[in-house]
RNA sequence: GCGAGCGUAGUCUAGCCUGGUAGGACGUGGCCUUCCCAAGGCUACAACCCGGGUUCAAAUCCCGGCGCUCGCACCA
């Protein structure tokens, strides 16, 4: 399904939609979750916590999304995350300076040098706007992270623009407390800001953005001793290495032994990734590891590669999967002077990190993209989503308002509202009901008719195929939770 | 940030050139009809992105801002 497509259905039916629309001042890359967007992100991340979290005895936190300016020190971020800028004082075109002095004159100037540095080269070698051959402003940085002034002398601090500082800093008194074993992932939930120069297609490329993010402390000696590796080893990956254009389809266990993958432990998680997305309906056929060369790889991460789905924009990179080795807790060791080695064992380690950095909104709009069915022979559009993840997953219908149908369905509702999100509808002809409940993915309707009003019965009508079976109401949350059943 | 195009109800769109009551479709609400898949009738609701200028009069012309789409650049 196309953009286009995508975004109407998210605007018509409150999924999500553009922040603080009524005023005309608000920047771009903010977006809000309507009512429907937000039971399909909250079904999308318990089934999250369920198949990764739980499934491997994750600990879950919730960090704070400020944080001190010593932590983004520590993490490389304030030098890293921010980029060399000159600007041309005639049409204010922005370019990297590194890069238009490597471009133009062939010097090469670290992105990291100081700003005299690009100054001076630009200088020298008579360095002019490429598009309009105006002058060139002063080097300064630009960085991605935005700043926030704490209390009434404006301290200055940070919104992250990654939640897994949350749990770095985090590590020494959660492992402690919850008696952690290593290897343990520590699991988190949360927003993430970055102050994008041009930011894109809703929840694409936002400025705040949720990700569920996965760092897993292990010891670096014991990369190839993972005693759930069975449960993945035949789990079939798509990986592309580096400088390769197709993808290879491997399993789990062929891919470490051939190499593609470093050890057992990236290995393991990557299988448990691909075992969670199929279960979110997106179509993991449409998917690939892309393992990221030298100079695509964050300053951070010394393996990484990336979970792309195919979209109807193309590739997009839905999970970061980095191996950080110990670069977070050896800086953040150096700086505070807190310690972050932990027994494993009989000895002593300071953990290497593996991490699953998802985005969460592009997980979202993925779904929606390979989940929307254009049903032309029965003139509608639906949403085929997993049952377990449709934002309502009952549909509560009387057939008729009058000679007390609307009643019966009412006493129906009442019980199933707090247990399930159900939706009760009697406005307008049955069918275009049934419209609306597909159009969000509602797997299920119950539809209340003069027979429910003799022998207690109603139909059942499941979305996909449109058919329909008579029920008892006395089963009806069997059938629920059959239906909604996880796999 | 640059360039091009664009901005009218919840959605799609006419009107803009040539200034003068903002029209349609879908939608949504109510009523009628109809005992199962967007039917029909009546009726109602709902919009000119924001600010300034020109003018007796601005959706329309001019300026500025903001946003969207695409390309470039930037970036996860």
């Amino acid at each position: 399904m196309n953009y286009d497509e995508i975004m109407k259905l998210a605007l018509e039916r409150g999924f999500y939609f553009p922040s603080c629309e009524i005023y005309p001042d608000m920047p771009a890359g903010f977006w809000e979750y309507g009512p429907n967007g937000v039971s399909l992100k909250n079904k999308y991340v318990e089934l999250w916590r369920r198949e990764l979290v739980r499934r491997d005895g994750m600990l879950e936190i919730d960090g704070s999304q400020i944080m001190s300016k010593s932590v983004f020190e520590a993490s490389g971020h304030l030098a890293s995350f921010a980029d060399p800028i000159v600007k041309c004082t005639k049409c204010n075109s922005i370019y990297r300076a590194d890069k238009l002095i490597a471009e133009v004159s062939n010097v090469i100037v670290p992105e990291s040098a100081d700003l005299e540095e690009f100054d001076k080269v630009i200088a020298e070698r008579k360095i002019l706007c490429q598009k309009c051959k105006g002058a060139l402003g002063k080097a300064y940085k630009f960085n991605m992270m935005f700043g926030v002034g704490i209390g009434p002398e404006a301290t200055p601090a940070y919104l992250r623009p990654e939640t897994c500082q949350s749990i770095f800093v985090d590590f020494p008194r959660v492992f402690k407390v919850m008696r952690g074993k290593l290897p343990v992932g520590i699991a988190q939930i949360g927003k993430s800001f970055r102050n994008e120069i041009s930011p894109r297609q809703s929840l694409i490329r936002m400025r705040e953005f949720y990700q569920a993010e996965i760092e897993v402390f292990c010891n670096p000696a014991k990369l190839n001793e993972i005693s759930n590796f069975g449960e993945v080893e035949n789990v079939e990956l798509n990986i592309m290495l580096d400088g390769e254009f197709q993808p290879k389809r491997i399993s789990c266990k062929a891919a470490v032994e051939s190499g593609a993958v470093p050890n057992k432990l990236v290995a393991y998680y990557l299988g448990l990734l691909v075992d969670f997305y199929s279960k979110t309906g997106i179509d993991v056929k449409k998917s690939r590891f892309r393992k990221l060369g030298a100079k695509e790889k964050a300053f951070y991460a010394s393996v990484a590669f990336d979970f792309e789905v195919e979209t109807s924009l193309g590739w997009l990179e839905l999970v970061a999967c980095n191996y950080r080795s110990d670069y977070d807790l050896s800086s953040h060791a150096k700086l505070s002077k807190a310690n972050f080695e932990v027994m494993d064992n009989d000895q002593k380690v300071l953990p290497h990190i593996f991490e699953l950095s998802m985005g969460i909104d592009r997980s979202i709009y993925t779904m929606l993209d390979h989940n929307i069915i254009d049903d032309k022979p029965n003139e509608r559009v639906y949403l085929s989503l997993k049952p377990y993840l449709a934002p309502v997953q009952l549909g509560i219908l009387p057939l008729m308002k009058k000679d007390g149908l609307q009643e019966k369905a009412e006493s129906i509702f009442a019980p199933l509202r707090t247990k399930y999100d159900v939706f009760f509808d009697s406005a307008g002809a049955i069918g275009r009901r049934y419209r609306r409940l597909d159009e969000i993915g509602a797997p299920l309707a119950i539809t209340v008719d003069y027979q429910t009003l003799k022998d207690e019965t109603v139909t059942l009508r499941k979305r996909d195929k449109m058919d329909q079976e008579r029920i008892k109401i006395s089963e009806i949350e069997a059938h629920l939770s059959k239906e909604l059943q996880y796999p």
